[in-house]
DNA sequence: CCGAATTTTTGCGTGCACGCAAGTTTGCGC
DNA sequence: GCGCAAACTTGCGTGCACGCAAAAATTCGG
């Protein structure tokens, strides 16, 4: 064993947001989302109302939380992992378009009641902001001399991107009113991406050097 | 009167939505943000508390209005005045700055009411993202043969780049658990936001040609 | 000016987030 | 093992957001 296991402590807690996770995730797709309390979550994971709190400060966390976990540490880590010799426009854009191209373990469905919920878009949404953090490290760790609030502005840039073409994916309506509830795929995710990400591409090529 | 008057109705409302806002502001600058409760903002204004949540969807969002009333719009005007023989990106970070150098009409103590307290900071950064759309609409009116989703990401890159400028301002702590309510300037805004966007400054230059 | 159609306000009920102060479990030095 | 300190869980109370349907206000055609 070259981890030292962590302390009992830690790995009960790491149990308790496992099973909400999924069972946050079971019963959503089970009954549909709108019909999931959090003192449901909580009973099928085995601990009190309270508790679910403690782990997560919103009903839709724990759904999204089940599909998109340590999704934002794997494309810092993507970044990092790509050789120094290719530029860091083209390192970033390609971590950040696979981790998006295949999310199709088993979540396939899981992905759709995202998508058709408003309340877990939103959730959703907010998740790709969790990647700027870690994006930024790396953006960081690649150009030894940069300015550190321009890494950040770099990464939080990338993030809005990526957002937009989350959004854009999801038809025309950004959250408006108009038609909540509607989805219509204009085009592939991992194409809208790109394009969308394009745009950043000589900001992130003049930082690169 | 070159602007019909629009019907009693409308008026109405908008003097019940000024109502909520000035009322908000008030009694938060009088007894502390925590101390206001929206049954209280809603007497104030002389409104049933339900209806305060008919115009704004958060306790906060009265009092962030408030300061910030129309802001998004005068930024996205700003980008559309500059002469059209200025760069793209100067225009943009030169309208962007122009916004949040002057908060001090008489807000002043209102702003650092906002950034002391943390979820009137959560609201206040939300605000900014509400230029993206307005930003965009400028973007694409100056680039003839732009791109929608270029536009919009470009848009969201820049309001990405002003949040971290803002939080730069506010000290280094993002908006984690450490030292909450503890503000600290590192620099000016003006100065921050200018670097941010600096970094996003190629981009907008690739784009404006 | 009158009544029907539309919009806004309001009260009510439900579910949710979270501070606080016990109660309980785990970690650790002896 | 023992016991104390730290961390986690739980129940409770408060305030908040919002769907729904009834009531009040505004508009508009006649």
């Amino acid at each position: 064993m070259t981890e030292a296991r962590p302390t009992l402590r830690e790995r009960k807690k790491q149990a308790t947001r496992e099973a909400l996770r999924s069972a946050a995730l079971r019963l959503a797709l089970e009954r549909g989302p709108a019909n999931v309390r959090v003192d449901d979550i909580a009973e099928a994971a085995g601990v009190s109302p309270r508790t679910y709190n403690n782990y997560f400060s919103s009903r839709e966390e724990a759904i999204v939380a089940a599909v998109m976990a340590e999704r934002a540490s794997r494309v810092a880590a993507a970044v990092a992992a790509r050789p120094a010799d290719v530029g860091l426009a083209d390192a970033v854009v390609d971590a950040v378009v696979e981790q998006y191209t295949d999310p199709g373990d088993d979540a396939r469905d899981a992905l759709l009641m995202i998508m058709t919920s408003p309340a877990l878009r939103a959730c959703y949404v907010d998740t790709v902001a969790a990647v700027e953090g870690p994006l930024a490290d790396a953006i960081a760790a690649r150009c030894p001399g940069i300015d550190r609030l321009t890494a950040e502005a770099l990464a939080a840039g990338v993030g809005a991107a990526a957002k937009v073409a989350v959004r854009g994916w999801l038809g025309s309506t950004t959250q408006s009113a108009s038609m909540p509830g509607f989805v219509v795929a204009s085009g592939s995710l991992p194409a809208l991406l790109r394009s969308s990400l394009t745009a950043l591409v000589p900001a992130l090529d003049a930082a690169g050097r």
